[in-house]
DNA sequence: TAAGTTTTAGTATGGACATTCTAGAATGGA
DNA sequence: TCCATTCTAGAATGTCCATACTAAAACTTA
């Protein structure tokens, strides 16, 4: 069956994960991805084909690593919450934002693989967003959902540029609390019905 | 004094500011410049000195006749709501967002012009958002500017991804409409007060 | 109108880059 | 142990790109 491959393949995708985040997909040069991935260019092309296609492994990984665990999976408020407050901590406050963000901003809704893949992790926040609203809040509170999809795309904007303070941690659980309050006064059933359909 | 330049400046400047709004600024090549501007490389280098100068001529120009005008001077929730919802009307729904977004994207916040603008750019959001709050809303209400900036930057980069639905300008409108309902109710002499000060 | 200067368009140029090619090394099966 | 296959590293290739260069055109001043 022929030689076999040196390389773990999860080091490879989470080191090229790492420069794709930083230098985005146009700005990582080949050479550059040799660095951070530990193997050759050689390598890198009898396994991925070529450059988007390795862009395509790192956002199946990144999507099964992060997008999926941590926000197709959010249920609730809460979970979001969580997402958002921990870009600002470790090892999400590295300032190099989110892939998804970035491919939106860098590939619009291009018909590539950058295109499709932003596309993708939108619907998966947009999807989350909607499904905890709905959840801790009841139908007809979407908007209050958007606005969460916005507020956490303006986070990686922020996170990007450097300028994600601590003020704006505060801003951002003020606005889940007040979610959270306006849902106990004006459905005060819902939370305890999810509960009991554990 | 020697020729004359032949081309008019602010159309060479408005003509390169929509491509490097639509490719960014490594993605966007000296050829593309040439159709962008209907000027040769020739006449661009002379007048700009490079890519770069002429990035940086073309950010200046931005600020100048967009950021400036439209949140520079923003001066109440009212005008920021307008900056905002302008997103879903054209010319601003072009789906190519704003060149300080994409900059902050492109460029974290690195060394060079691209940084620079993009920071001075968030600075002048925030600096609105802030003033616009305080304004109409008091002291004490800075975490919903934070909101504000955040809620914008979010608007700019779906609006790039072509998912700025109209369900988000309901999103964002409420927004303002609660801001300024709890404005009202909390500070009820705020809004004359400013009133009278004109 | 001659001289000097700036602009313009177009043509080099040199470098960076993605990708291909090549030769050798490792592996498994016959 | 040979053979076919796959992997690896590095060198070679061709393209694209930013920029420099060149010569002609247009303008100002004297």
């Amino acid at each position: 069956m022929g030689r076999k491959r040196e390389f773990d393949e999860e080091a490879v995708l989470a080191g090229a994960m790492m420069a794709f985040r930083r230098h985005g997909y146009a700005g990582l040069s080949i050479l550059e991805l040799e660095a951070a991935t530990q193997i050759s260019a050689g390598s890198l092309y009898n396994a991925y084909g070529d450059k988007e296609g390795l862009y395509r492994a790192v956002f199946d990984f990144y999507f099964r690593k992060v997008i999926d665990p941590r926000i197709g999976s959010a249920q609730t408020l809460d979970d979001l919450e969580k997402v958002a407050i921990d870009l600002f901590n470790p090892p999400f406050s590295d300032g190099l934002g989110c892939l998804v963000t970035n491919a939106a901003v860098e590939f619009r809704n291009s018909a590539g693989t950058g295109g499709y893949f932003a596309g993708r992790g939108l619907d998966t926040i947009e999807a989350a967003a909607l499904r905890a609203v709905r959840a801790d809040m009841g139908d007809g509170n979407e908007p209050a959902a958007l606005r969460i999809v916005l507020l956490y795309q303006g986070m990686l904007v922020l996170t990007r540029a450097g300028r994600l303070s601590n003020a704006y941690k505060d801003a951002v659980r003020a606005e889940f609390d007040r979610l959270r309050r306006q849902a106990k006064s004006t459905f005060p059933a819902i939370r305890e019905q999810n509960a009991k359909g554990d």
